[in-house]
DNA sequence: TACTAGAGTAACCGAATGGTGACATTTGGT
DNA sequence: ACCAAATGTCACCATTCGGTTACTCTAGTA
């Protein structure tokens, strides 16, 4: 499942807990947090921090991916994962 | 690739950034951040905001996926995406 | 050598965080 | 209807955030 808003995160580890048979006190204590904080991430806050996020997704079992962006207009070297000499050529032409 | 921890966030944001061919000044900008935040993220700081962090990732041109982590020993239902009865019903068991 | 871009660091500050503990509401079972 | 568990909300508070601005240091260039 993409990840795009705090509100995608939220629904995702709710979710998740439920199926899990947990409770909010228990996913707060085995994450190591609070309570307050788990109500506030499931209802989507923005600034809830990454640390804690991560924490959290761990407890639950799952597995954060990161990858180059397919639906996005990207140059070939972008989606290879090498240095893109396009887009450092364009940035060098801003210099005056 | 796999984010286990916010250090992992950072060197993958910077990465990417420089296969982009932008400096740091940049990014803040596009992502509507501030460049002492871009620093801090990319040095894996692990209380920066998922939303300035989503926002900085799409920036980047860049999806983040979230999935049941098989390298957890986790139940069959657990797997699959449905409701687990055995978690629950263990967490039955503790009641009184 | 002198200059510049980029990166890292520091101080300041209003605003928001996350934890605690309590209370209110909702839900499900007896 | 009653009760208990789970969820949602609140006030309080020490701590930290993120933005701004300015300074240093390094590397590369003219």
């Amino acid at each position: 499942m993409k990840i795009r808003t705090a509100a995608d995160l939220g629904a995702f580890i709710k979710e998740r807990r439920v199926k899990l048979g947990m409770d909010q006190s228990d996913l707060a204590e085995k994450a190591g947090t609070s309570r307050k904080w788990i109500v506030e991430v499931e209802q989507g806050k923005p600034r809830a921090e990454i640390g804690l996020v991560l924490r959290t997704l761990k407890t639950l079992g799952v597995s954060l991916d990161i990858a180059i962006d397919r639906t996005q207009k990207a140059s070939a070297a972008s989606e290879s994962g090498n240095v893109d000499i396009n887009n450092i050529l364009n940035a060098l032409k801003k210099r005056p």
